[in-house]
DNA sequence: GCCAACGTTGGC
DNA sequence: GCCAACGTTGGC
């Protein structure tokens, strides 16, 4: 895949583990995106994802599961170092750095939105109807998105706050 | 190569 | 904590 038409990705993680927050903290406010150990999502990073690609940063398995912000792809993929390293919960024995396995991409916080934009919220919004995550099963920690999904989450999440009118 | 059993994800 | 859905594993 070598077109140069922009593309949109929407990665999770889980705050507990590692948020958009941490990441604001990071030097650069750069991270290594590891950890990934499904195939379908190791062929994208590998083979479809390209520096300069934009990304939500989406939280899961959390009390309010949405989009926190906008991050950058900043590296080429790389072996992703976990796969390597006892310590690591993503430890793989199966991967060697002669014929490594998982891949990762470092990434790069764009902006957090001043608005978190709900799971609940992308599923009442119609135009977001074929939303990767809204689909009955879908598990994959990244996923493609739209042009024009991206739009319209963009937007979602740079909505002032609304007024309260008590 | 089939498929049952098991593990994981992730919303609720 | 529950459970649906999916991925992986391993016996045959």
């Amino acid at each position: 895949m070598t077109s140069k038409t922009k593309q949109y990705w929407l990665m999770k993680s889980e705050p507990d583990e590692f948020s958009i927050d941490d990441l604001a903290q990071r030097k650069n406010q750069i991270e290594p995106w590891s950890g990934v150990r499904n195939f379908q999502v190791r062929t994208w990073i590998k083979n479809s994802m390209r520096k300069g690609d934009l990304a939500f940063f989406y939280h899961s398995s959390c009390k309010i599961p949405g989009v926190a912000g906008i991050i950058k792809i900043v590296s080429d993929a790389y072996p992703d170092p976990t796969a390597f390293d006892l310590q690591s919960d993503y430890y793989d024995p199966k991967s060697n750095p002669q014929k490594p396995t998982w891949y990762c991409v470092d990434v790069q916080l764009v902006k957090k939105f001043p608005r978190f934009v709900p799971l609940q919220e992308l599923r009442a919004t119609p135009a977001l109807h074929t939303l990767r995550i809204l689909e009955r099963g879908s598990r994959l920690s990244i996923t493609p998105v739209t042009e024009k999904e991206w739009e319209i989450i963009v937007e979602l999440g740079s909505r002032n706050q609304q007024m309260s009118i008590l």
